[in-house]
Order: C-alpha cells, then structure tokens, then sequence
DNA sequence: GTGGTCTAGACCACT
DNA sequence: GTGGTCTAGACCACC
C-alpha cells in the first residue's frame, strides 16, 4: 500500500490521501483488520503534517471505512465482501446517473451516449 | 435564459453560473452571437456580487464559448453545430473513461458496469 | 445563543461548542436558516482556536444540523420540526435504553428503576 | 468472574476492566473478601500489558470497590448488601436525573418521556 | 510507541 | 468579510 501525493492537484492533501485508502481497501490491497500506517509515520512518509494525515483518518472513519483506537493505532474496518460490493456498486449507480443525466439535458442522445460509454468500456478493458 | 442559484448548493456561485451558461448554449438555448446580461444586469437579478459574476464570465470566455467586446457587451461564441457537438462528445467520452477506468480498478467487472449503465440511462430517460 | 466553555471539564473544548450549539437546535433558540458566528468571531468570543471552532462546526455538519458555505458562512440546516422532534426521541430513548439495560445488570429491579424514573421527573419538572 | 475484552469497541482497555469488574461486584458474582487475580495474572489472561491492568485496580481502589495489600494480593472491600444497594440507587438516580434533565431542556415533555422510558424497561426486561 | 486535543499563525478560495 | 487547508509544534491519554 502506497500513497503517493500530488501538490499540484486540486484535491486537498487529505482528500488524496482519504481517496487512495479507500480505493486501496475497495479493490482488497488492504483487507479488513489490516494497521494501517500511524498518523506520525504516514506524515512523515507523505511529508506533511499530522494534521493533515489525522484529518484524513478521521474521514475515512466517518464513512466507517476505519476504525482508530487511542493508544493502538488505526485500522480496516471489519466489512464483508457484501457490503464492499454494495459500497462499489451504489458508487457507480449515482455517479454514472449523474453524469447520464447531465448529458441528456446537454442534447446527447439515448445512442449516442451508449455508444460512448460501450467505446470507454473496451478501451478501458484492453488497458488492463 | 434563466440562471437560478441554490444558496444551498456546495457549489460556489460563480461556478452555478458557468454551469447554467454553459448548459444553455450547449442545448441550443443560447446561439451563436446572442448577447448575454451585462454583469451589472446579471449580478442586480441573481441578488449576488459584480465580482461573482465576472468570474463567471472569465471562465466561460476562458473556455470559448463566450467572448465579451469592450463597450458593447457579451455574446455567445460563434460555434458550429459541428463544434458543440464535438464538445458535447468529447466530454461525456473523457467523463466515461475516467468513470469506467475508476470502477474497474476497484473491482467491478465490466458486465456489472454495463447493467449499472443501462439502468441509469433507462431511469433517466424515463424521468424526462 | 451564548456557548459557554468550560476548561476544567473532561469534555475536549470542540465537543462543548458542538453540545451546546446542538441543544440550541433542537430547543428552537436557533432555527432553521439562521447564521452561526464566524469561525473567527466565535474563535475570538470563546477565547480559544479557529482550529478548535472549525473542528466543532464540522462535526455539526457531519450530523446535518448545519451547513456551512465557503466565503458566505454558517447557517442552521433545514429541518422540520418532525425531524428535530425524531432526533430528540431516538437520542433520548437511546440512552434509555442502555440505562435501563445496564442497571438492570446490575441488579436493580425493574420496579426500582420505574420508582428512580419518576422521582428524577418529579424532581427536574418542579425545577423549571 | 470472566472478563472480555473487546477490541473493537472504543472503550479504553483499562475501563473495560474496570466496568466489568465492577458489575460482578455490584450483581454479587464477586463477594466481599474474594481474591482478584494478580495484575500480571490477569494482564497475561487479556493478552494486555500490566500497565493496563494496573491502572484499572487504581480506578477501583479509588472509588473502594477492592483493596491491594502489599504482598498478599487484590480482594474484593468489604461492602454490605445496602452499601451495594446505595451505590447502585445513588448512580441510577444521578444518571436518571441527568438524562431527564437534559431531555425536558431541549423540549420533550415528561409524557413522551415517560412513554420512552417504559418502553426501555419492557425490551430490555424481555432480553432478558 | 499509539491516537486526541489544542495553539498561533499562514495562505488560498469565495462573496 | 467569509470558510478551507496546511504547518510546526505542544501536551495529554492510552498501551
């Protein structure tokens, strides 16, 4: 598990950081009851500030991605596999609804906008 | 044409501005040449700041679709058809892919993709 | 609306802002719509951190009790008085709920608990 | 006299103890005069260190539920049955009032409260 | 060692 | 003016 940070990025330091945990234990490199790394030890790694690190940690255990103990250290919140999927899945419901939305209002049609999410697909599947 | 802000919105006003605008002439509600409230006429109707919607108007001329004329006002870029319809496009494809690319790295097959898509497009349709 | 800190109290400083500005809420001394101090004005009222009223405003928002805006400020959220009246009874019958379970533990009788019950009502409703 | 720690749970380890510990005494599951294990005894049996179990028997002692003698070991203080039974009204009845108290300020009335709390007592007296 | 809270200050984005 | 982010450092609680 690595997490890299991008200065130049729009997203706030801690929100990089939140996003990349969660992909991390999404996709299962980090499964639950894994440590994840202490708030001085990431911010020291990440060259910034425990602020900023505990910022992150305390986001990510609000959507209860996590779990922190005082004294103990931080942790992969004990989640099946069920709920990882319906986290995935609703994830993408609303944002492909979103955006599926917006670009009929635009004057894309029906077709058109398959079309574009088939093209997506395929090249996206071939990178892999 | 008419702009209307959500003060509830998390979005920043200046950015709700650049959203409806640019909805507006993309749908064809707004054509080529038509010419724009001035920022004092606009920013008196939305109940909001000159400086809102100055930004406002930076950022879309920044983007092409408008083109303000020291003296005589603002209008709307002359774009052809051909030209939105690329924007249009090329923007739902660059949205797809990085939404598409996303859910695959966390995990999602490309079948569970398609049916989320085709039921968000179904659901859309519908609700118009 | 006047929050009072109190230094001495286990309760770190942020929770006492959050405490205090949620029983506001839910007793109708701040409604729905209306402003919140300034991070900074109430920062310098309560003698204490930006930091430490921030971390208290977002806490409040993370619960939908407020909602805040970037560069316009902080208002109460809009909630009906159902919601308000839902939040008191599911908070209060909560903690009923775990008293009356962890005394019975104990080895009070039920009968004991009714007769304690009505003694603190008779007690606190002759106060006010 | 079995006590479990929960990992999981946000409850510091020491006060885990301590609320355990104290619940056997005051259901009577320890008696006045029982042995308590050693702290290195019972750190080893909760996989803890004896830090820990050493700062919940201080808890303890300190509020005269057990005694250390030098040498010898950790018994249970010698408490009567109305000793025990005071302290179990005494802190039911604080607790009660404080959890009243707050509720009739932030706008419930003592009917609702009433309901609420029989409905408590008859689900937690049907768990049982 | 771990996390939890807090300070005093800075710079940026938005109105 | 408003809130949003971040720093460098401190002290405390828990293990």
């Amino acid at each position: 598990m690595l997490i890299t940070l991008d200065a130049s990025s729009q997203a706030p330091l801690y929100q990089q950081i939140v996003d990349q945990t969660k992909a991390a234990i999404l996709t299962g490199a980090l499964r639950s009851g894994d440590p994840l790394p202490s708030l001085r030890q990431l911010a020291a790694d990440l060259v910034t500030s425990v602020i900023t690190t505990k910022r992150a940690y305390q986001d990510l255990e609000g959507e209860g991605l996590i779990k922190t103990f005082q004294g103990r250290g931080t942790f992969v919140a004990y989640l099946g596999e069920e709920s990882l999927d319906r986290i995935r899945q609703s994830e993408a419901q609303t944002r492909l609804r979103d955006l599926v939305s917006h670009f009929l209002r635009l004057g894309l049609d029906a077709d058109t906008l398959t079309r574009l999410f088939a093209r997506a697909l395929a090249e996206e599947v071939d990178r892999k």
